[in-house]
Formats: structure tokens, C-alpha cells, sequence
DNA sequence: TAAACCACTTGCAAAATGCAAGCTATCTGA
DNA sequence: TCAGATAGCTTGCATTTTGCAAGTGGTTTA
């Protein structure tokens, strides 16, 4: 969804507004994340086509780029760019507000939270 | 999409990760926007029934609260929560995101940023 | 009391998502 | 060398969400 001539925080969510490109970002960013396989095996189970088009449109829109792993070619490497970095105080903030809000059900049936993602 | 046993940015995007909920959002907190028909108006276009659903599921997650305007009862009044307001960081972040890295082509068409929603 | 207003609801088409299976190139072990 | 295994997709199809236009039912204004 491209949104043009409009506030910054719309055309933000133009790029990131979807159900997975802030989860694929977290992981890339914070769980250090680089292989197709990796964020296929995140606990929240995005699928191959959405994961693969996801890929794509966030190369598209420079948040992330791909290489191909010299040691083993089938494999490649996605890194997030400077642009995606920049995204750590969204996720931070985001973050802080789903542990403030969003925990409570978790707590009660799940206190120890071994794996954030 | 609830989330549930997942970390914190999981839980607050199955709250908030659409394309919609953070512009209506940001339109109740910053534009101060309570009605109906002024939400309807942001340039994002939101068409009436995705508003409506909006509106209620935001109702749901305790996000907005709704009261009848007084002094003219066929209207209703949106007002933010307190958990919506602790949203506000989350916003400011995105916003500077955007203006960091989506307005290069507005501001070539489009200089002066008179409204910015 | 007719027209306008506000907040929806409904119907239907289009787009996005979810699931399973298959496909191609690369690599690994016998 | 060649049968698997592996990595990263693509395809097909069902389901869900979104988008658009039109209509509805109280409320209020002229």
C-alpha cells in the first residue's frame, strides 16, 4: 500500500502496516536471524509464500538485502540495511507496550518466558 | 490474530499490526478526532465498514472507549484509553521513521507539508 | 414534517493470507 | 557417481480481509 503525500506515520505503515514484515524484521534485527529457514521456524509460523514475498517487497523498499553465502551457494543471506536498523526504537517502544499490556494471560498460564522469539 | 505464549512485539502487532488501527489511533490521540465522520475524513480514505469494525474491535481490546455525546444524541464520542495513550511512543518513533525515510518523493512534488493528517 | 445528518450495515468484488504440495539447484554420504 | 537430503522458493486453491457503493434507522434541524 503506497501512501503518498501523507503523514509520516502513514507512509510508514504503508511498508510495515501487515501482519508480517515487523515480525521478520525482529527477527533479522534482534534474533540475529539471516536464513529463509530461520524465520520459517519462528513461533509465530509464517508460511512460505508469505515469508518468500515478504522478502522480496522488503528488499524492494530497502530494508533488507540479500547475498548469496559463499561457503554453501544454496543458501542466502538476508541482512537488514541501515534504513531496517533504524526500526529498533519502533520495535523497542512496541515492545515495551506489549510487555506492559499484553502479558497478562501469558503470565498467569506461562511465568517463565524462556524464549521471546 | 490473537498471540498468545509469544513475545511482547507478537502480542502488541496482533493488536496493531493492520492497516488501520494505528492511523485511527493516531487520529484519536494527535488529531483529537472523536467522531465518526472525522475519522472517516483522514486523506488515508478508510471506507465506512472497516471503520465500523475498527472501531469495534479497538472497543474490544480496550484501546477506545465510546460514550454518547449529550448534547446530541445520534452522535457517539471515541475517546483514547490509557493504554491507547501509552501508545504515543510507539507512534513518535514511527513518525520519525517516516519522515526519515518515506517523504524524499512528496517532498520533490510536494514542499510544504501543510496537513500533516 | 420533510430534509439532512450521523453512525452504521449489507452485498458483492478484489486482494491478501494460509495451507499443502511440488520444484530446482546445491550439497552430502555411501 | 548418484541417491537422498537440504535450502529456498513457486503453484494451486480455500479462506479471510479489505474496498466500494448503496441502503438503513434513529436524531435533529429548518
Amino acid at each position: 500500500m503506497k501512501r503518498k503525500n501523507c503523514c509520516p506515520i502513514a507512509q510508514a505503515l504503508g511498508v510495515l502496516g501487515d501482519k508480517w514484515s515487523l515480525i521478520v524484521l525482529r527477527d533479522v534485527i534482534f534474533g540475529k536471524k539471516r536464513h529463509f529457514n530461520d524465520l520459517l521456524a519462528s513461533p509465530e509460523k509464517i508460511s512460505t509464500n508469505i515469508l518468500s514475498n515478504r522478502l522480496k517487497t522488503l528488499q524492494q523498499e530497502s530494508l533488507l538485502c540479500c547475498s548469496v553465502d559463499l561457503e554453501n551457494r544454496r543458501s542466502k543471506i538476508y541482512t537488514p540495511t541501515e534504513k531496517a536498523q533504524d526500526l529498533v526504537p519502533v520495535l523497542v517502544e512496541l515492545y515495551k507496550w506489549g510487555e506492559k499490556y499484553n502479558d497478562e494471560a501469558d503470565k498467569v498460564d506461562n511465568p517463565s518466558q524462556a524464549e521471546p522469539f
